[in-house]
DNA sequence: TCATGAATGTTATGGACTAACATTACGTTC
DNA sequence: GAACGTAATGTTAGTCCATAACATTCATGA
């Protein structure tokens, strides 16, 4: 038996649809409607599903392991470095079939001014949570919140070159955006 | 004679009156139809004058000023270096007063999701621009790119941080979200 | 004065979302 | 496996943001 409830197979069924049109016709020229109509469900349990049309690009599973791995770094390292090598580790845990997907996604939102919008409200979250850690483990606060902010625009910005390239790595990508904020330190 | 058109009037009206009732009882719990009455106005006019509820507020001459004073600095400067004398230039050509309308809008920017994720548009336009004129100077696309929205990522930190605390001096708040990008470069 | 174009108003429409309530499907217990 | 409680979905109605097409007022110079 499927150890999905039904609730999470319309949810992906859902996601995938509006992945799907969004790559066809673009973000804008589809409606939530044609997105319910294609997954054989309503309007209203599209927005149940997710709040607002963006999240259907949006909800990955991506964001809250980077806060993870850079709080899951030994301590005493510098910000800098514990979230280059804290992301280099969690990156490395993801299958080819994760990394297509990824691409598609990310590729979506490169080109989409709305879904980049969208996309800082999550960045926020996984921000806050980056620069809590860091000001738990001894740095000032403001300093903290600058290196999150910063570390994740590095992050961002190569995430976008990465999904239009297709001969990087996305590893070798963010690592060369990291070196930029680095150049200098070693 | 006023110097100002009507067409310039009834803009910087429709901008005071949003603000103010932004301000008031929020952004979200105001419609554009109660900023259109308090001014007078349609709801129709108001949309052409910003076209979307959103850049009645983040509507400013700011960003584009960035650009311009980052690549006016001579090209020999390290790109970093560039954009924090450029900054430390620029702001000090602000009168108290402009000082006080920055804070309120920033305030509320920061205090508002929906207008943080709309601001990140206009710092596509500043961070494009910057990353042009840094390539321009010979740095590598990739890395002129990644600089630049690094710099406006620790920017718009500092002017968030600035406009909640009182006791801070603009340049002050950016001077200190440079330095922690600049650390371990001097 | 009147003619021209800019600024604004009117009306109609579509799409994103929300709220309140009705209904169907699912799983659990007996 | 039948009944019951709840989770999932459907229905309806409405608000707000935004756009388009067309009409109207207003300012300004010939």
């Amino acid at each position: 038996m499927a150890i999905s409830s039904k609730r999470e197979r319309t949810r992906s069924r859902l996601g995938e649809c509006a992945l799907a049109l969004f790559e066809e016709r673009g973000f804008e020229a589809t409606s939530v409607a044609q997105i319910a109509r294609a997954a054989g469900v309503t309007e209203m349990t599209f927005f149940r599903h997710f709040g607002a049309k963006e999240q259907a690009v949006l909800t990955d599973p991506f964001d809250p392991v980077i806060a993870e791995v850079v709080s899951a770094r030994p301590r005493d390292e510098e910000p800098l470095a514990r979230a280059v090598r804290g992301l280099r580790s969690a990156l490395s845990g993801l299958s080819e079939a994760d990394l297509v997907m990824v691409r598609r996604r990310v590729r979506l939102v490169a080109r989409t001014p709305a879904l980049r919008a969208a996309a800082v409200t999550q960045n926020e979250v996984t921000s806050a949570a980056i620069a809590e850690r860091l000001a738990a483990g001894g740095a000032d606060p403001f300093t903290a919140r600058v290196a999150a902010q910063t570390v994740l625009a590095a992050v961002t910005t190569a995430l976008y070159a990465w999904a239009e390239d297709p001969h990087w790595t996305l590893i070798e990508s963010i690592g060369a955006a990291l070196d930029v904020l680095d150049q200098g330190h070693d």
